[in-house]
DNA sequence: CAGGGTTATGTTCAGTTGGGAATAACGTAG
DNA sequence: CTACGTTATTCCCAACTGAACATAACCCTG
């Protein structure tokens, strides 16, 4: 048995959010627009637009604000919820990681 | 924005581990068998099998131990290895959302 | 040597999931 | 007022998932 990686994923009233949409977050921030980002992951724009919609409605307030029509036909990028969603959860992710290690580590050994 | 909660899952080269393979683990070591698990879970006992399959071949020795036929038709239960995964799956969950615990507090409170 | 409860598998079927294509709406730049 | 690239949405279809049902195979007990 070779080494194990942790996944994780976080569980709120309306929704769930794991590592997909954190990355697609991410890409979103990265290239300022849903479709771009959709690209850029080798996804659909349905799946990632899908996406976007369901986290978005798993919070109060939208995680990502859209802009339709305008200059370059729109865009998308993330609130401050959603800044504070991906810093978040890859602190999580981290945090996790580094206190599951060494019982990893342990059970790599069996 | 309620609590929210942590979900995490081990992926191994060959296989990943969640807390529905763990619960079944646990409910067989409870039971004594698979079927009993399965009904115990309100789960079929197809599925029941295939989950033991596969984790059984996520490791390189097989993680629950089939008896087929006998006394009471026969029934299963943790090998040595089925006992550390799901001790070390528990450790690992509950240091996890340990280390987590602050910062979703913090998130939640966006 | 028949009974019984379990493991082990195959088959069928409904529901879900995600892809792909198509189309409308949008609004600023030119 | 036209062009453009994006958001927003619908329809159809293939693939996957898990449930439900149906049998073998197994082997100790009585």
């Amino acid at each position: 048995m070779k080494d194990a990686s942790l996944w994780l994923r976080l569980d709120f009233a309306d929704g769930r959010v794991g590592p997909g949409k954190i990355a697609l977050l991410e890409a979103i921030r990265r290239e300022g627009s849903i479709s771009a980002a959709a690209r850029s992951l080798g996804m659909s724009y349905r799946r990632a637009w899908e996406l976007v919609a369901e986290v978005n409605e798993t919070f109060s307030a939208p995680v990502v604000e859209r802009i339709t029509g305008g200059a370059g036909g729109g865009g998308a990028r993330l609130t401050r919820l959603g800044e504070a969603l991906v810093l978040g959860f890859r602190d999580i992710e981290s945090a996790a990681s580094r206190a599951a290690a060494q019982h990893l580590r342990r059970l790599a050994k069996s």
